[in-house]
DNA sequence: GTATATGCAAAGGGTTTGCACGGTT
DNA sequence: AACCGTGCAAACCCTTTGCATATAC
């Protein structure tokens, strides 16, 4: 029998392949990671690979949802396992700092949501931008 | 006396000058825009304002929060002027649409989650990604 | 008059694409 | 054997930056 990864890329029709599989891989032990960092995470055992490798394989990944990607920041979007524990970014203009919280926090929200609208959204792609508490509060003093 | 805006830039220890009035009376114009419409709409008076004098002032502008800007799409950022009715960005990554709902559906979820970590979010930030009505309907025919 | 703002052009980061070769099925 | 996936290099989009000139104060 084969892992659910695989499964899941046949299903799709998409091939097995080792940077296919590094790719995954890699996404799996960074818990968040730009598509360099993922490369960066690949060429430790397979230096050979090329970025435009990752990107490829981070798309397919994607569509057969194994891996899913969300924008923090301005510069490159980070992407994570889909298993991983549900998670929502909180990003701080301020000082960037990056905070994950536990998604079902969002759950009465989303409902709702859903309710009013159809919209189905997708909890791991939500990056919420504001100010973290500590600048916050040091905005306050102004 | 001086309008709203001016003030704002002086305080801040900006100067006011055409271009800054322009790409802001064209925020406000276009209810959304990236730095590249907004540049095609302040052409239309001044049509020798550069690009990048258009991420400079979109950048002074949001500093001194008369403009604001959402990540929708994987593109270019999308900037508003802030006195806009504040709203919420529903991006449906399967047919690429955008819709706008008002933000007081989720004030009691912000309000728990400034509780629960002290974050302030800046609403007019906010782009959920995810599925549409029409789109989340047709994906259950599978 | 002085500091800031602008235009221009070049550089920079991140991502995509065309093509020939190699690997999976 | 057929087709998909890969590496490589070039192209691409979006944004930032250095510098000389112009402008607001």
């Amino acid at each position: 029998m084969q892992p659910e990864w695989e499964q899941r890329l046949r299903r799709g029709g998409y091939r097995i392949t080792p940077q296919r599989q590094l790719v995954l891989e890699a996404v799996e032990r960074l818990r968040h990671g730009t598509p360099e960092e993922i490369l960066a995470e690949v060429q430790r055992t397979a230096s050979g690979v090329n970025l435009s490798t990752i990107y490829r394989n981070l798309e397919v990944l994607e569509e057969v949802n194994l891996v899913s990607h969300a924008h923090i920041g301005h510069g490159a979007p980070t992407y994570h396992a889909v298993d991983d524990h549900v998670h929502i970014h909180l990003v701080c203009d301020s000082c960037q700092k990056v905070q994950s919280i536990d998604a079902s926090i969002a759950e009465g929200f989303l409902d709702d949501l859903r309710r009013s609208t159809g919209f189905v959204t997708d909890v791991s792609h939500v990056a919420l931008h504001g100010r973290c508490a500590d600048c916050s509060a040091a905005s306050l003093l102004h």
